[in-house]
DNA sequence: CATGAATGAGCCTTCATTCAT
DNA sequence: AATGAATGAAGGCTCATTCAT
């Protein structure tokens, strides 16, 4: 019908629409026809250029991933320190989530508990994308601004597991409250792991405001 | 055909057998006849007492939470002090999962997301469950003995998101090593969520050292 | 449980509920569970007693029958003339159907038309009962106060199929007004073809009118 | 597979596939996949274009239908006289009855007497049709042709009921005579009640046996 | 006599997917 | 490149019916 531009208009158009459909029916209960008529495609375009109907589902978060990746590497470059950069990367992630529900419960609801999509390349992207929260925790550990005695694969997987649950949760309640509401006690709870009791921010910052005499 | 232990043993056969399948093939593509077979029972028996599919799905926790819950309530009687028994707790809890790997992918993979299961007397169960973790932490907040400057519910949220990421992990990738070989590092970042600071080994000492003049 | 007096009740019950609950909704989205449950009889006694679905259906006609032959036979005896014993015929008939509805249902919408149910000893009592009919047109063209050159089947014919036709058009509409209603106009067309011209109004008229020269 | 007639002639060859097996084995009886195997076309495609077993009995009546009205509707116009034009209504129809022995049986044994048919479109069809007998009756009593103390609805009801009646007979008699015979008989029966009795078959009685000097 | 319990049998229906055009 | 049309394949589910007790 047109050049190649329409074409990639309707291949996102069809992304649109799958991740907004499934959000709201679920895989099972969504069908391509009712996907490809929101998208204003046919079912056939649908399949020219994913597949199948699984392969639609695991190509949705290509572009979401490759978003936040971005937004958070320019972030990224302008933050000092590794405490700053956990809260900015924890915060971005929960505020793109608040801001793409849809795309949010794809993830959270349907991919990352699936089987088949850890062996996907989009999967990997997940994992590349978490590689940045073990960099930021390995500076922090390195520069001694964080704490050294957690084991950074435990770390990792309490602040992302304990940011999920209550993400999960903030789906399945039917997103009654504003998700970045739970945005800093959450983060409070992390500080906690993170930081360095002793020799970090309290009792230095308390030796050198109270204790010298 | 029999006296009512023999339903009573058909139907646990059948949930037993739905477990397996299901974690092994996933809710869709596991079927009633296959179940029923596996369990020797007809699909019309299936039928006669789990009425769908969807429910024979949303039936399996039922047993698991109760026996679950019936152990624990036995240990933390046992056992004084707030952080002994959410140690207790956690580490009963990934016992129970390591055992029962089945159940815990249906729970972890297929029901933990589901929308139409929170509505379920069965997620009651398990909301009920987790009720123990939330009096152990009060407990724990009372005598003095757990960190007080932590909202509690993100603290239990940290809790079981943490234990929860590092299972459906554990499931993700085949359940490759021993699961509770995670146990003692996971909760030793637990730990530093859970225990007062001032009563630990820094803050005291470097107040003793450092600040009193 | 008890002595037959019972056993007869509870098939009567039966028969009640499947006529009801058959004209509700239907023979196919009627069952058996139902309509046992809604006699207090198990389903087994069902079959006990009527053997398989269709069967109940029918035997559902019999009593009626029976006691429509019974109120007729009962009065036509009291009645003179042919022309009132088809009246009084059509009238108990119809005014039947007005007060038993459901069987009406059941009888014009699920059995009339039935291939299976005309081979039935129920359907013979029903052949039997419009010999009833066929009497009174016989028993009128002898003594002369039929009309005599129309064909008896035909007649009869017409006699029970307008009727019918009425029956199961006030049936389908939902029964809005009193069937009975209904019965003086469509006798006064089945009068007309009854009575003889010769002896009525008009031809006397007209044979002194044209016919004398 | 191929052009837009071949999907005409398939819906064709399942709506008559579909009237020759609904008429033998009965609605319930038949299945889907035979009324497709028996039209030369898989399962689906019934689906794709009558949506419903149910619907796709409604669907029958369509094309009888309008050939009906059209054929009828063709020769009316060269008939002059309300009575001659009922003759030919009703033996038109009549004829159709009998070369269509499994439409037939459809409309008068499965459609007729459902409650769903009536609020059907293809219903209405059958009430416009009927309107050709409305129209031939009142044009009769307007030209003073026929018979104008009888009631135009229950004449109709009668000429309808008692064609009908003789049909659905002979169809549960298993057709065993030409259904032709019975034409001439009960249009006879029908003219008794159609004409004026002042210029018809009354009085060349009479003066046969009365007038004659 | 009565029935609770069990099931065999099978149909309607759905869609992901394909392919001729 | 794009799609309308067609379908294969399969599965959930329902009851009428049976029978051991």
């Amino acid at each position: 019908m047109a050049g190649p531009e329409k074409t990639e208009e309707r291949k996102s158009n069809i992304l649109e629409a799958a991740t907004r459909i499934f959000s709201e029916k679920g895989f099972q209960d969504a069908t391509i026809s009712e996907i490809a008529k929101a998208a204003g495609a046919s079912d056939a375009f649908v399949y020219e250029y994913f597949n199948t109907k699984e392969n639609l589902l695991f190509s949705i978060p290509r572009e979401h991933m490759q978003q936040l990746h971005e937004n958070l590497a320019f972030h990224l470059k302008l933050i000092r320190g590794a405490v700053n950069k956990l809260h900015a990367t924890l915060y971005m992630q929960l505020l793109y989530y608040k801001e793409h529900p849809d795309f949010t419960a794809v993830l959270m609801l349907m991919l990352k508990h699936n089987r088949k999509f850890i062996d996907t390349e989009a999967h990997k992207e997940i994992r590349d994308y978490l590689k940045i929260v073990d960099r930021c925790i390995s500076e922090g550990v390195e520069s001694g601004e964080v704490n050294a005695d957690i084991d950074p694969y435990y770390l990792r997987a309490t602040l992302i597991g304990s940011l999920e649950h209550i993400v999960i949760n903030w789906l399945l309640r039917g997103k009654p409250e504003n998700l970045m509401d739970a945005f800093e006690p959450m983060f409070d709870v992390c500080l906690k792991l993170i930081q360095k009791k002793a020799e970090t921010s309290e009792c230095p910052l308390l030796s050198q405001t109270n204790c010298r005499p």
